[in-house]
DNA sequence: TATGAATGAGTCTTCATTCAT
DNA sequence: GATGAATGAAGACTCATTCAT
């Protein structure tokens, strides 16, 4: 019965995190982090202010979590990348660029990634998750690389793969009339590349 | 004689502008756009806050300067570019990608990149501009392939491009262990095949 | 039957007031009356914040129960000084004297005094139970005066001494390297004086 | 003409300060410290909120700078009394005392005295600043007895002295209806004793 | 009895902006 | 042109208190 009652608890204390952090994602991306004031997030979360620092203790702990969360997603996507065959990678992953580049995002970050980067610049725990992520992102490409292609040196094809998926990304938001399926080829072409040989 | 009187003044203004725009960026890079206040950009430019007032009207105003001011510069090295020889493109690029990622920078675009780009996700103003120099630039790599490569239909190649360099500069953010020489061979290789045929 | 469930209750009642009060009394030491919350003494009282609602209506019935307790206490200082064999006195106040300041306290008088007497000057319900305290110790002194001594006109006496007690106590908070041995035949000369003729 | 403009600005500078203390100390008397807002002290100086943190970093540097002026004016009256011929000290020091009593003050500390205290029991800096305060204090009696008094060894004396003269001066808070004449015979009995011999 | 989730007014502090000098 | 005094609205955060469980 005890552990009834706190598993309950801590459902609620979990649906509370959630709730708060889904508001703060949506403040984020309409004002980004500084834009954004905490009576905004709370009006968002249907929760008093007080409340909110009864879950987090502040305002920078709340972006930190939502990084996290961001990096969890991120992995996540990843990981789904590593189910495709080693004979439709290049399609595949042609095809998880066009989906991602229509929805403004980068086939593997959501659209806090400007964001998220700024802050990076300035705040080191930012920095440091941003970091963290990106070597787990790495991993996972490499062990992609070794095990479905037995291709050993693979540390600069990860660079330029990554390079070109965060790359596009930012073109949709210097270019809202890029032509997405015109730049098929050449990517498909580039991918080919990469995972070639 | 007004003439000169006028002139003399308008330098002088022009100089209190680069003054303030300088003593701005110096603090935004450190701080962020909103992590700025004006007492601090008055206290970096040496001059009273009051002061500032006189040549912007207000803070929006700077941010917006400035980012035209890196527009400009962004363009002034776009135009440097195309004084390369065609034959030497691959060369001259893959070069102006080396070091300008040894400075943590995109070839073209400064180390404010995402705070403009953070920031256009919600200030028109500053997205409107983005476009207009984005516009720009595709303009005169347009002309670059037209004029020294023959290459008329060009602009995935200059998308691609484009992505690219901007990728591979917040890969220097990403990843602070980036092995900048084990990448030339693959963007140049991918240099080549952006400029071939 | 019924009168020993009650009787029990009482207790545990009369314990959890206890307990929260000393939890208070601690917290109040350290931060002040204003400067501790309610969740800290909460804390303190390894309770929750609503229970201690249970048993105190507000913060400030606390205080006041506290205070309460202080005096309580004093008085049973005080009396505890009327045992003392006139022949007795000045040596046994004397010692008092200096076993209290050491322990950077007054002979009658707790370590919250300021934050009473501070509070005192603005809390009027704080500032009665200050004088009725002190009503008090005044005629316990009285009794003192007139059965041991055989004064009756004792009142400036009590007021001198009184003040010598509490103002030495103040002395070991504003001079912290105060030679105590040095002022005890000073006081003893002085407590000779205020119970002799 | 510079050196007007800024003995001007100065002077305003001051005025501001002063300003803010007396509106401070206004408050802080009624309302204690931690009792005492921001904005309360704003509206008793008759100023916004934001323009006394022009002048003072933040609520704890008006405390210290009240605590400071205090001390400043204790030095003086206790100066003052360093004219007192010796043959007037004791009668001297008795009307002050009489005098300072009637107003609920110490002859030489303030109505803020217990505020100071209490908090000095848990900021640092305010207590050094009573330590200080204390033991310029003691220098000046020391000066004193030595110089009008031709008597060396008294550090005893004057912290029986300085303790009476605090102990009285809570007397009054205690015991409202405290007899202050008839306390008057007993006191210059003790100052005799103090100075005597 | 006991918990701690929930509230929202209130705290200190900052900041863009204006204006008298 | 140049200063910095002055404003007041907002910001992050705290806290006494209440209430559902």
């Amino acid at each position: 019965m005890t552990k009834a009652v706190q598993t309950k608890s801590q459902k609620r204390q979990e649906a509370r995190h959630a709730q708060i952090l889904d508001a703060a994602a949506a403040c984020f991306v309409k004002e980004g982090f500084h834009g954004t004031s905490m009576s905004k997030v709370a009006a968002e979360a249907k929760m008093s202010v007080g409340h909110i620092y009864h879950y987090f203790a502040s305002k920078e702990e709340i972006i930190l979590a939502l990084v996290e969360r961001e990096q969890e997603q991120t992995l996540v996507k990843v990981s789904e990348a590593l189910t495709i065959p080693a004979e439709d990678l290049v399609e595949g992953f042609t095809e998880r660029l066009s989906d991602s580049l229509c929805n403004h995002a980068t086939p593997f970050q959501s659209i806090l990634n400007h964001e998220i980067l700024a802050e990076a610049q300035r705040n080191p725990k930012v920095a440091e998750k941003v970091y963290e992520t990106d070597a787990m992102v790495r991993e996972i490409f490499t062990k992609m690389f070794r095990e479905r292609l037995g291709i050993e040196d693979c540390e600069a094809r990860i660079e330029a793969m990554s390079a070109m998926f965060h790359g596009l990304g930012s073109r949709t938001q210097r270019n809202p009339n890029i032509d997405i399926d015109g730049l098929l080829p050449i990517t498909r072409e580039f991918l080919r590349q990469i995972f070639g040989k």
